[in-house]
DNA sequence: TGTTGCGGATAGTAGAACTATCCGTCTATG
DNA sequence: CATAGACGGATAGTTCTACTATCCGCAACA
C-alpha cells in the first residue's frame, strides 16, 4: 500500500517543517513527489525514509548540506559500483579542514605507514587519512605524543585488529536480497549509528574507570 | 626560560590569526597576557598551550564556542574535583539537539538498563546517555533495529568489554606528578584524540572490509 | 620624533541552515 | 459551483556562529 500524501502530512510523519522540507527539496536532498497537476504532488514512504536519513546524516553525522549532497548523490547514482559509492560517502563524512603544514604532512605519512605495515586496503587518498592525521598532530601538539607508542602509532594496533573483525562482520552481514541504493543506504546509516554509538560507549567506560579512579562522592550513604 | 612575547608572535606560533586571538580572550578561553603597561602584554608557553587547548576543542572535536566555554571553565576551576569537572567536560561534549518524543524516551530507557545491567558508574543524568540513545532512535528509524540485539543493546555488550580495560588503563596512566589542571587537560584532550583516532580506524577498517567483500577493481595489474 | 605595533572596544562580515512571504493553482466542502 | 484553505515553486529574509576589520589612544623603538 502506497501512502500517498501532501507535503503537510510528510512534515507531520517525520516531524520537519513544511519549510525545511521545501529547502531540502531546493537542495536536491529529497526527491521531489510525483506530480499530480501543475502544483500538486503525492509524497510516499521513500520520502519518509529519505528525510529520516537526511536528518540523520546532518543531526546525528553532522555533516554539513554540502556533504550531506555528496553522500546522497554517491548513494543514489547507480552507476557507481557500491565499493565506490561507499568510499565517496566515507571521505565526504571526514570534515574539510585546513591541512597544511610540514607537521601535518609528516603524521599523514606516519599514517600511511601504519596502513602499509597492516596491509590495510584503504585508498592512499582516502578521506579517513587525513582524520587520523589530524588527531596524531592534535597529540603531538599538546604533548601526548608518548602516547602514539614505538614506532609510531604502535598504540593503535592492537585497536585496529579489534575493529577489523567486527567491520568484517558489518560488512559481510550485507543482504544481497535488497537494491544496491538499500546496500549504500545500510551501509552509511550504519557507518555513522554505530561510530557514534561506539564513541557513546567509550565514553561511558571512561566515566566508569573515572568514578573508580577517581572516588566518586556521589549519593554518599545516608548515616540514618 | 618564560618566553615574553607579544601577541603578534603568539599568533605567528600557532597561526591563528591576532583577530582571532583577540576574540578569545573576549570569549574567556584564553587568559590574558601578564600586563606591562596600559596597553601592553606579555604571553607565554601558557598561552600557546591554550591556544593549542582551545584550537583542538574546536576543530577536533567540533565543539562550539559556548561548549569550549563550559569545558575550559571546568578545567581551570580547582574548586571543582577532578571527577566532577571531568563529567562536566564530558557532558559538554555531547552536542545539544531536540529531543523530545515517546521514541526517544524508550531509546533512553533502554541506554539506562543496558548500564544497569552492565553495573556503570555512570551519572544518570549523564549526556553521554542521551548519545547512545540518539544512536538507537536513528537506527530503529531507519530499520536497523534488529542490530542492536536481544535483549535490546545486546549487541554492545562486547564492544563495551572491550571499551572497558582499555578505559581503564587509560585513566590509570593517568599521572599524578602533574598539576590538577595538567591532569584536566590531559583527559580532555585524551577523550577527543583518541575518540577521532578510534573512529578513524573504525572507518579503515570497515573500507578493508569492503575492498575485500565488494572487490577492489583499482589499479587493475597490467597486463604486460 | 615619528612610524609601527599593541590592547581594548565596537562594529561588521560570511556562511550555514533554515524560515517567511508571495503568488497562481488546485481541491475539498458545503 | 463558489470559495476557503492547502499546495508547489520562487524569492527574500532571518538567526546564529565564528570570526574579521576598524578605530583609538598609548608604547616602544629607530
Amino acid at each position: 500500500m502506497v501512502s500517498r500524501v501532501k507535503i503537510r502530512e510528510l512534515s507531520d510523519v517525520t516531524g520537519v517543517t513544511v519549510a525545511t522540507l521545501k529547502y531540502y527539496l531546493r537542495e536536491g536532498l529529497l526527491h521531489g513527489g510525483a506530480a499530480t497537476a501543475v502544483n500538486q504532488a503525492d509524497y510516499d514512504e521513500s520520502h519518509v525514509r529519505r528525510v529520516r536519513l537526511v536528518r540523520a546524516l546532518l543531526q546525528l553525522g553532522r555533516l554539513s548540506i554540502a556533504d550531506a549532497q555528496l553522500v546522497l548523490a554517491a548513494v543514489d547514482d547507480d552507476s557507481i559500483a557500491i565499493h565506490d559509492a561507499f568510499a565517496v560517502a566515507q571521505d565526504a563524512m571526514v570534515p574539510a579542514r585546513d591541512r597544511s603544514g610540514p607537521q601535518y604532512a609528516a603524521a599523514l605519512d606516519e599514517v600511511v605507514a601504519f596502513v602499509r605495515r597492516h596491509r590495510l586496503q584503504v585508498r592512499p587518498d582516502a578521506h579517513v587519512l587525513e582524520m587520523l592525521a589530524d588527531a596524531v598532530v592534535t597529540m603531538d601538539d599538546l604533548g601526548f605524543s608518548d602516547a602514539l607508542g614505538t614506532p609510531r602509532l604502535a598504540s593503535f594496533d592492537g585497536l585496529l585488529e579489534m575493529a577489523l573483525p567486527i567491520a568484517e562482520f558489518e560488512v559481510a552481514s550485507t543482504r544481497d536480497d535488497i537494491t544496491r541504493a538499500e546496500q549504500m543506504e545500510y551501509t552509511v546509516i550504519g557507518t555513522i549509528t554505530f561510530e557514534v554509538a561506539y564513541a557513546a560507549l567509550r565514553r561511558m567506560a571512561l566515566e566508569h574507570a573515572s568514578a573508580i579512579r577517581f572516588g566518586s562522592r556521589r549519593k554518599p550513604r545516608r548515616t540514618d
